[in-house]
DNA sequence: TCGATCCACTTACGGATGTACGTGAAGAAA
DNA sequence: TTTCTTCACGTACATCCGTAAGTGGATCGA
């Protein structure tokens, strides 16, 4: 298991345009960033450089223009990071992030029923 | 609302600590830590030096020796952490993230028994 | 009482992070 | 072809972070 220097913050955020994008340039994930969030273009070449240099995503050249493409799966980056979150604000339990999400109120009522399902599928198995 | 600047991680792990014990000299943090998280006791007196600074918790002097106690709510602290966490590695959706801490088998039986009833009292309000 | 020890505090420092300016090549305009 | 504009890239830098070594006073044992 090839350990990786964790995510910065400004790393997340381009990395997970570019998990949706599955595969894009500079400019194209410039574009991709929420509007309110407003960040120099210069900012994501420098974020995905160093996404590059932890291992994160990977770039080809075409002609002049670098194209990136994520290496690590999110489901692997999300994984680590919220582990890590967990374990440092709540002592490794994960229930307590659980109560707050749930009762914080930024859950609908259709996530609710789906969350429900959720819980039903996995008592199953 | 005044807005502190964002925990670090290591500050995170000392914060939670000091809302346990409600009150703590750093000797006492120190002691409280994981046994296997090995952190200098110096690097404990710097972490809550900095959350003092960044407005966390505040310190009262008992001879030479400063007790700390948290100036701050723990809640305030999650709501802020973990909503920062959403916005940036899932676009603001928390469903997603709960997603993955239900699917992820962290989660043991008994928990999940808890957590339907979470939703369900959240259900009838 | 005088050196050895303990303890709390302050200072230090290399590396990570957020953020953007400077540079040079490719293409458009004149 | 000369100049202007656009773009992508590398460099820069102030700050933050993790981590601990250095300092000076209080305490204990001889």
């Amino acid at each position: 298991m090839p350990e990786r220097p964790a995510l910065s913050k400004g790393e997340m955020e381009v990395a997970r345009i570019l998990w949706e994008l599955k595969k894009a340039t500079v400019r194209e994930v410039h574009a991709a960033l929420p509007p309110q969030r407003r960040m120099d273009f210069a900012t994501v070449q420098t974020y995905l450089r160093r996404l590059d240099a932890k291992g994160y995503v990977k770039a080809d050249l075409d002609g002049r223009t670098r194209v990136y493409a994520p290496k690590v799966r999110a489901a692997t980056v999300i994984r680590e990071t919220v582990g890590d979150l967990v374990d440092r604000l709540f002592g490794g339990k994960t229930l307590p992030l659980m109560r707050h999400l749930i009762e914080d109120g930024r859950v609908s009522d259709e996530e609710l029923a789906e969350l429900r399902q959720m819980i039903d599928r996995l008592d199953d198995k």
